[in-house]
DNA sequence: GATTTTCTTGACCAAATGGTCAAGTCTGGA
DNA sequence: TCCAGACTTGACCATTTGGTCAAGAAAATC
C-alpha cells in the first residue's frame, strides 16, 4: 500500500539486508520490537477512534514509548496508519483461498465461514479498523479495493458460478454472496458491543461465537441448498 | 437519550409550550430551521469521522452557520452528538414492527428486509454513524442497547420462537437471526464504498440494491425453509 | 413604538494536536 | 577501546480544537 515503517537511520539498515520483501527485516531487534509495539497500539487506537480521532500521543502512551520515539519510527500519522492498514490487508485476503473450483461448496464455504468467525473472535481489532476506514469513505484503501480485492472477487466469482452451473448450489450472485458472508461474520467483531449488550453480557464468549457460526453456516448452506449436512 | 437541542434563551420557549414531549416544539421557525440544518450536517460529519474526529467548525461550515451560532443551539459537541443519536434511535426500532406473531414469516421477514434495505439505500448516513458509534465501544448508546433494544429483541425473539414451534420455519436462534439481518442489510450502507469499488462502480445504483435485497431474501427465506415463494 | 427576548457573529482563549530538534545514551563492529 | 551509526527523549512550536463572550441585529410581545 504505502510506506511501511522504516524511517530514521534504520533505512540504511533495512536497505543493507537485501530482503527488499515485505516483512520487517530481522534488523535491529530493538527496531522490530518497538515497531511492533507501536503498530499494535496504533491498530487498537485507530480501530476505536478512526484516523482523525486517534492521537499520536495516545498511541505512544499505549505503546509505552515517548511520542518523539513514535515519530522516529513513523514520520507522520499517515505513515503509521498506512503501515497498520498494510498489515491488515494481507490477512484479509488469505481466508478466501478456501474457495477453490474442485472443492465441495458446503465444505469450502463452511470452512471459510469458520475462518472468518475465528478471526472475528480472536482478533476483532483489524476488522473494526477496516470497517471504520471503509465507512469513512475508504480513502486510504481505495486502490486496494479497486484492484487486488476486486480481481480476487472476480476470480472467486468464477469458481462459485462453476458450482452453480454444475448444479451444486442454487443460483446466486457470487459477489453478493461474498458480501453477505463478510457482513455476517464481521458483524461479530464490529458490532460486538451491540451484540453483547443485547444479549445482556459484558463480552462475547465462546458460546456466542459458536451459535453465531452455526447460524451463519445454516443460513448460507441451507440458503444455497447444498446437500451436505453440517459437520464438525 | 440525552439533552435534545434546546440551549440559549429558547429553553424558556420550549418550557413555555407545554409539549414536554419529544418533537421540537413548533417554536421559533428560525430555531427549528437552524437546528435541523445543524443536525443534518452533524449527522453527515459524525458518520464520516466519528465523534472524536469530527470538528464543530466543520459541522458549522457544512451547515452554513458560524461556529458560534452552532454553539448557541448546542452547548457542547457532546450535546450535539447525543441529539443526533437520539433522532436515529427511534427510526432504528421502527422497522422491527413488521415482526408480529400472526404474520406469515416469509412475508414479515421479507418486508423487514425490504424496509431495512430501503433505509440503507436512501439514508445510509444514520447507519454509518450508528456503526461508528458501536465499533467505538457504544459508549453513548449503551443504555439504549441494554434496555430498549434488548427488550425489543426479547419480544421479537418470542414471536420468532412461536414460528419455529408452529413448524413454520426451521429452528434458529432468533436473536442471532436478527443480528444476521441487520448485518446483511446494513452492510449496503456501511460498506457501500467497498461494494462499489469491488463492483467497479462509483456508487451503488438501484440495481445493486435490488440484487442485494433479493440475495438476502433468498438466503434468509430458503435458509429458514419457508414454503412461501419470493414475491414482489 | 418601546421593550424584551431571541438570534447572530467576530474576536478571543486555553488546551490539545501533529510534528521537529538537538543533545544525549546505547550498541555492535573494527 | 573507540567510534559511527542507531536509538531515546524533554523541550519546543505552529496550528487546530472546543468553547466563551460581548455587542449588536431581528423578532416577538405588549
Amino acid at each position: 500500500m504505502a510506506g511501511k515503517a522504516i524511517r530514521g537511520p534504520a533505512k540504511g539498515n533495512l536497505a543493507a539486508n537485501g530482503s527488499g520483501g515485505d516483512a520487517n527485516g530481522q534488523a535491529g531487534t530493538i527496531r522490530q520490537r518497538n515497531v511492533d509495539k507501536i503498530l499494535k497500539a496504533a491498530e487498537s487506537v485507530f480501530a476505536k477512534k478512526g484516523f482523525a480521532g486517534a492521537s499520536t500521543a495516545e498511541i505512544a502512551r499505549k505503546a509505552g514509548v515517548p511520542k518523539a520515539n513514535l515519530h522516529y519510527y513513523f514520520r507522520t500519522k499517515q505513515d503509521l496508519y498506512a503501515s497498520v492498514l498494510d498489515a491488515i490487508l494481507e490477512v484479509w485476503l488469505d481466508a478466501l483461498q478456501e474457495i477453490q473450483p474442485d472443492a465441495d461448496p458446503a465444505t469450502a464455504l463452511g470452512n471459510y465461514i469458520t475462518r472468518k468467525m475465528a478471526a472475528s473472535q480472536h482478533s476483532p481489532e483489524p476488522s473494526r479498523l477496516w470497517a471504520i476506514e471503509v465507512i469513512g469513505g475508504a480513502r486510504h484503501v481505495q486502490p486496494f479495493l479497486r484492484n487486488r480485492l476486486r480481481h480476487l472477487v472476480k476470480e472467486k466469482s468464477t469458481v462459485i458460478e462453476g458450482w452453480i452451473t454444475a448444479g451444486k448450489i442454487k443460483p446466486v450472485d457470487p459477489a453478493h454472496l461474498l458480501f453477505m458472508i463478510w457482513a455476517m461474520t464481521q458483524t461479530y467483531a464490529d458490532f460486538a458491543a451491540q451484540i453483547a449488550a443485547v444479549l445482556g453480557k459484558n463480552s462475547l464468549d465462546d458460546k456466542v461465537f459458536a451459535v453465531g457460526r452455526e447460524t451463519i453456516r445454516s443460513l448460507i448452506l441451507n440458503g444455497l441448498g447444498t446437500k451436505t449436512k453440517i459437520r464438525r
